[in-house]
DNA sequence: AATTATTCCAACCGCAAGTAT
DNA sequence: TATACTTGCGGTTGGAATAAT
């Protein structure tokens, strides 16, 4: 850009980094911490913007980030999140340490968003059907688990028909979080957490060789969140 | 084997909320 | 208080890798 009105830009590197710049950015943030991202350049000799040395330490360097697959029980997690929170990735990401807002987003975009949409023009009955004998089964699973049945049932009963959609304010699912969520209690081969009022409950992802299981896996990847709820 | 299409992810952008001056 | 600067978020995209023709 060179010069604009009187001032002389600053010209910053952009695309995929280096190396070397990766080194510098973990260099200064040894020395001085994360945050005050616009000094970055400054201090560490890197010429990319703040927002650039922000984003590729939140998302790549940080020593906490977990690397590799998302697991199916992470998948799980983030499609019931999403079904509840929509597009707040970053809510979301807070419930997978270690996982980004962006890692989260672009999984559920290539894994789920084109099922989403296909399904919903072409089979929408067919799925909606499966959709409710999976709900079947998991009351029926309900009943036969140890928990305390009747407090979780009428929970369901009030909330079934509510919109997953419907979003609470972000503090009230924080706490339950904290206290609750994805912390799961295992009881009678099923995890069971409550998201802000509605109760989830799921086969344990590796109680192997388990018919069970096909069904959790198989139900959460295919054609469901299509129903409109 | 060559070309075209698709998938996927790192990194971009604009906006808005938060913080500093 | 007002304005400028910074940070964080979510949508979007460029292009490399992979798949399809």
């Amino acid at each position: 850009m060179g010069i604009r009105w009187g001032i002389i830009e600053e010209e910053w590197r952009k695309g995929p980094w280096t190396v070397e710049e990766d080194k510098l950015l973990i260099e200064y943030v040894n020395l001085h911490g994360e945050g005050r991202w616009n000094s970055v350049a400054r201090l560490a000799g890197l010429k990319r913007n703040g927002k650039s040395c922000r984003l590729r330490w939140v998302n790549y360097l940080r020593p906490d980030l977990k690397r590799g697959q998302i697991t199916p029980y992470e998948e799980r997690i983030i499609l019931e999140l999403h079904a509840i929170w929509g597009n707040r990735w970053s809510t979301i990401a807070r419930s997978l340490p270690g996982r980004t807002d962006n890692e989260i987003k672009n999984y559920w975009r290539t894994n789920f968003k084109k099922k989403f949409k296909k399904s919903s023009t072409e089979n929408s009955e067919k799925t909606k059907v499966h959709f409710l004998k999976r709900q079947q089964f998991q009351q029926q699973q309900l009943l036969n688990s140890q928990i305390d049945m009747k407090k979780i049932m009428s929970l369901f009963e009030e909330n079934e028909n509510k919109v997953p959609s419907h979003v609470p304010k972000q503090e009230d699912m924080t706490i339950l979080y904290q206290n609750n969520t994805f912390q799961e209690q295992e009881q009678g081969g099923f995890f069971y957490s409550m998201i802000n009022g509605y109760a989830n409950y799921v086969p344990v992802p590796d109680a192997s060789s388990n018919e069970d299981i096909m069904w959790d896996i198989g139900l959460w990847n295919l054609d469901d969140f299509n129903v409109n709820l």
